[in-house]
DNA sequence: TATGAATGAGCCTTCATTCAT
DNA sequence: AATGAATGAAGGCTCATTCAT
């Protein structure tokens, strides 16, 4: 299992969208790495309101001058941070999109893309669920909302396809089922890196919960497929 | 439907835990609901960090020395309110259990419950929401600890029950029902108070999912009837 | 001759226009003195760009958060003094209007309370000429507006006036006349209240040109008389 | 009417006194010329203190390192083009001075100087202002103190000439009569270049006030000769 | 010499908390 | 008990200046 700290990761930033400025474009990637996920763990850590810019800039090892070089304003920061987030679920979904299978094929892949991904960007992955709780919404406004069409396309193009090859039921809603197929990804997700849900996960799985990912993956499989096969 | 603001209400409150002042205690209630329905609605709105004690103390229209005389810190003020979702909480769970019907019954009023108290106290759920976010899961762990705790029996025991009475399919995990259950209640309850998961539901379920309680009431229990009907 | 430092003066105030806090209305007279004083000082010495609101608090012996408790910005505070400024110029020009005399009269007032004000308020004086250079005229506009539309009719009236009783020569363009008085009489006031100015009127006057109102006050009559006097 | 705008000007740069490195000798004309203008600008517009060095190179198309090769400091630079603005004063006034007329033709060749001027270099005008301010009075007084020698000797020689040849009442004092002469010149000056100072001309003389040169200098002309005509 | 990334002191402002009345 | 003025640490951000390349 990896239980590697994300802070070690080489992140992958977005070529088209940016919120940084150009000098920051510049700079090697080592040091582009440290300041994201110095960042990352701050935001993840203290949530938007909270995180202390000249921290993360002390924790990247770089001046404060440095980092208002780099971005233009704390905000600025935020949103460069939520766009890997974005790039990475977007990848996650169009890898398994891009797989053969049927549809429980591919909401197995889910499963297994939130516990590897969980594990591989916890803090990322807290920082996602922190934009969603705060008043941020008119922050991340339009990822978030990219991030939701992604999803939605993903899922009911597989129920949908589901469906018409007859693998799943006809009786189910492809809206509805769309939603609650995500709903429960997105509590998986953040039962896997919130220490608020990771607790919650172990009352209600066991003290071993989070050392189970085969189980839990089972559990849900059975649990959307008596609902979901025909 | 009820629509009614929540800043209305008059609170119910913890007899037991307390983190207020025993002055607190002697003032009047309506004073005390003033207090209180300012807070929550500086929390919900702008999240722990970012809420002002003083200006919660102008809405509620006391003096900020009379609001550390009722409480002690920001944090206990805050923690109040959190023991305030509790017990509205254990009280949902409480008339639920206590009412007859079968399984089905019961997570079916426990959707309406969902529906009924997002719109009552929107504020105080989106609050819920903010505690479960890693900056603040150190504040409040003992307090959700224990709605977890009956949030787990509440299900378990319907669950158990169901499938001795037969009305449950037999091959269904009981905890891991319970956890999955819970999971679609809570990403239902953050779909009718978040900002974020209420534009998400609407993307997901079409612009008047807010208007169509039924529909998304129906919708869920057909998901989950036919995994869990025997 | 009146050489008090401005610092030890009360501050008259406006009761209409203000840009304080209702807190600040409350504070003794001795402590608002301190402060507006401070800040004048602040202000006349360093323009409004560089002056400094932590140094002015300190000055005045008052905290940061209180000085922030009086005024709101540093905008606020560099208003209400410029209100100040005002409030004295307008006493000053209604007090020489309601006096009895012919246009010399007032005129020789108008040298003799320039003479008296600089010394009185140097720093108010001083503030007065940074505020027409720097880049500030949209914080002042208001106020500024006022003081000249003051002062044109002051001058516009006495002049007309004087020209009616045959006082004043009846070739002087009223409007022209008002304006290169008013220019005589604001680079004089510079020249008694600006380090610069205070050069400048030395090397063409002499070394005591500071200690010679009185000789001043007679050249500019002279000069003005025979331009004006019938 | 020449409403061209100074940053296309070539600036006369004194040879003697400099504030600039050897290297910015070295340079071409054209560049020497784009930085000083963008320097003028930027501090006609902003003040000296909020003027922005970095802003000023990329204004003028140099890194910020150059601007520190060619100018020590921030302050080096704002004398180099004080410098600049004696330099031109100095020409006006001998040229005024080297030409033949009397004493009146003399002052009213001062008058449509300043009108010229003004219009050609409207933001060194400015800047001149801003140094009379107390903030910077430190910064340039050798400057200014050349400046106000110049002018002294100017009306001096010219009130004296007057006076001997009979074109000049001899009861005005020289050093007197050079005094508010200068007066009436430096706030015609400010008049045509401060935004403060234009607006109060407008309220005093009309709205067309900026349109009418003529008008203003036969005003200004009217005004003197009345009180210095024999 | 030219570049522009790097630096960090300093500034305006906020707000939880204290305390005299 | 109630009030609200007072406090000052802390945070986002700017910009003159330095220095490695």
């Amino acid at each position: 299992m990896n239980t590697q700290k994300e802070s070690g990761n080489t992140i992958e930033r977005s070529k088209t969208q940016k919120y940084c400025t150009e000098t920051f474009l510049k700079i090697p990637e080592s040091k582009k790495d440290r300041i994201l996920n110095a960042a990352i763990s701050e935001f993840a850590k203290n949530g938007y309101q909270a995180a202390n810019i000249n921290v993360i800039a002390k924790k990247a090892g770089i001046s404060i001058g440095s980092m208002y070089n780099y971005f233009n304003s704390k905000e600025a920061l935020f949103l460069e941070i939520n766009d890997i987030g974005y790039r990475i679920i977007k990848t996650v979904y169009k890898g398994i999109n891009d797989k053969k299978g049927d549809f429980f094929d591919k909401f197995e892949k889910m499963i297994k893309s939130v516990q590897l991904y969980s594990r591989k960007y916890p803090e990322l992955t807290q920082m996602y669920q922190e934009i969603t709780s705060e008043g941020l919404s008119h922050l991340s406004k339009n990822i978030t909302r990219k991030i939701e069409d992604i999803a939605l396309e993903f899922y009911t193009n597989a129920i949908i396809k589901g469906q018409k090859e007859g693998t799943l039921t006809a009786n189910a809603d492809p809206n509805m089922t769309a939603f609650f197929l995500d709903n429960l990804i997105i509590l998986l997700q953040y039962s896997y890196t919130s220490e608020y849900f990771k607790e919650r996960m172990k009352i209600f799985i066991g003290e071993d919960a989070l050392e189970n990912d085969e189980k839990i993956a089972n559990g849900l499989m059975a649990f959307v497929r008596r609902s979901l096969a025909p």
